[in-house]
DNA sequence: CTTTAGATGGAAAACGTTTTCACTGAAACG
DNA sequence: CGTTTCAGTGAAAACGTTTTCCATCTAAAG
């Protein structure tokens, strides 16, 4: 490798100032296109790129964007991931892409990413543990949920933009109550860990309210992580603690095949069984045994709105935010009537509002 | 963020020169142990980093290396992503993801990247089409295909980490071979654009050379996207091309999945009917109904073979490697042995051999 | 003719490090 | 005791940019 050239040297060759190159390169306005021109046909000739480092340490990287994914589990994260990467390029901000593990503490590496980059903002894919609200005042850049609600904590800097996760929930529940089903099980992720299996568990709390259900937590309930393995662990849990269930709603589509497969090993079908109603609308559990049944998260909305709350605040330097994206409903072959109910007659869907 | 902090500030702190503290940092010698331990003290009480940019900038290196991902569907890559990013940081180099669409130019795309970054080397996640190959002799820095071979390629630059696709397919084939099946359907990914495929597909190959059976390219064969999708499809042409099939050899899990979903909505059962092989071993194909048979890649040593190739390549300008990693066989519930076959007699199991 | 304003271009100060060089004081040596 | 040595340290010069602040130069306006 030859020496390395600099903008010195385009400088030098050009006749032009380092300042004048450096503005032309960067198609920056106060350069006669006469100047311009001359000095990109040498910066070709050289093949000449900029240093980076020297870039970023002048400029101290004022347009970065940072995407932090944390565990890599929800299938969900890489649809959404490469639209919020267009969305924010087409913004004219960095994106740059993290990802951490579940045991990594989000907090300090957030701190520990700017302190290296100092981005504008920063989006979190998929964590609101209990830890993570706790410290998250040490961080004091724009910030969003994406998929998690931020709603009601004290951040000044911190939006979310999340599906109407409470109404998607109470929708799926009461589908499974107008279809007879009356042992019903909830499956999902830690309550006190994410806000998304928080908001979830309302919404179906109301749809046991408004029917007057009577909900047992321990026989109806189980939580775990929002894996395949979670969901089958969970399944398992629940029909040990209740045999008699004949509907569960699982609050992701992986724990959802998780649980159908715990189903299968117990000897039980689904739907004939079992019902399940699953929680994304992943495209892959269209294609599973039995189809999913599941309601679906806009994941193209989501990254739309995402992109939009953290610029305008970050532009802006507004208020929090905290948006919400209607859900829909696929129907697959995984919920079927309860016995009971095989007339099918009188089935009133309840009303797809977000 | 709370007041950048710099070098210069635990220098103050600490009552240090800005120079004893870059050398105490660096594990230089030349500082006395309580010196050190008292900076460090302090450099941990403000979680102090270095700036990279700096550090760079002055030692006249760059220190990036970009993580091409193309196509999202393969989920094997969100697995990988993470490991691989961990590596690299532990080499004390910065990895930078980014994601492009299948429809991007990846050629244009990484020259764009290049020209923005600067970074030191480049793996790419999931391709090699044609077109890549026709126009890679434009990339010049140290590169590297992940899961996909560039032996054979005229590129000085481009090594590649895979799996031993090719016996891995053989291995494939030659057990269901083994359990009796004759009409043995492949389903895949494009010849012409993905080099994993024509790996796996030639493996194939070989098991029917050495079984001296003859494959009838027309019958047996059809190909489409690494996508749910495109194995519903392929599979969908190959029962209406071929309906005798009992068995069929997938080159992607997920291409597994949905060519069992097809064969359902053919109205036949898997394995009964028709067998299934995949290839991946994804976590999640380990639930579905019936549990996946298939060949495992194994991810922890992709991602760390990976990351040793580029970064020696990087380090010493040495010629591309073609690294291949050795696969393992993971039963599922999706193979069982041909209807005329079922003694189970005899069955031998091929060797695994990478 | 002046005056003024708008382009254009240059000089130089950052940015946060590493590294060279020179300077300490104290220990080791004769 | 004087000299040498040497580990430990600090000061300051890079590293290659961006960017601010001026200084010109031109052309239009007065």
């Amino acid at each position: 490798m030859a020496k390395k050239i600099t903008i010195k040297d385009i400088a030098r060759e050009s006749g032009y100032s380092i300042g004048t190159v450096s503005r032309a390169l960067n198609q920056m306005p106060g350069v006669s296109d006469e100047a311009r021109e001359s000095i990109l046909q040498i910066v070709r000739k050289y093949n000449f790129e900029l240093n980076t480092n020297a870039k970023f340490l002048k400029q101290r990287n004022r347009s970065g964007i940072v995407i932090l994914v944390r565990g890599n589990n929800n299938m969900l994260f890489a649809d959404l991931l490469e639209k919020l990467q267009v969305l924010i390029s087409e913004r004219g901000y960095d994106p740059l892409i993290y990802y951490i593990s579940e045991e990594q503490d989000e907090v300090e590496e957030t701190l520990k990413i700017c302190r290296l980059r100092s981005p504008l903002g920063i989006m979190y894919l998929g964590s609101t543990r209990e830890h993570f609200r706790k410290k998250f005042h040490k961080i004091t850049i724009p910030s969003l949920l994406v998929t998690n609600s931020a709603l009601g904590l004290p951040f000044q800097n911190l939006s979310s933009v999340t599906t109407n996760d409470s109404a998607a929930a109470q929708f799926a529940v009461e589908y499974l109550f107008s279809l007879g089903h009356e042992e019903i099980g909830i499956l999902g992720g830690s309550l006190s860990d994410s806000q998304a299996a928080k908001s979830r568990y309302q919404g179906a709390q109301y749809a046991f309210y408004n029917r007057e259900k009577r909900f047992d937590f321990d026989k109806q309930y189980s939580e775990d992580f929002f894996t395949v393995e979670g969901g089958y662990r969970s399944m398992k849990d629940l029909i040990r603690k209740n045999p008699d269930l004949t509907a569960v709603f699982a609050m992701s589509d992986v724990s959802a095949i998780g649980a159908i497969r715990a189903i299968a090993d117990e000897g039980k079908r689904v739907p004939e069984d079992i019902s399940v109603i699953g929680f994304d609308g992943l495209k892959i559990s269209d294609f599973t045994l039995p189809r999913l049944t599941t309601i679906n998260q806009d994941s193209d909305m989501l990254a739309q709105k995402s992109v939009e709350v953290l610029c305008s605040t970050i532009e802006q330097l507004s208020p929090p935010v905290y948006e919400e994206v209607p859900f829909s409903f696929r129907e697959g072959e995984s919920v079927m009537a309860h016995p009971d109910r095989m007339d099918q007659e009188g089935i009133v869907l309840p009303a797809v509002n977000a």
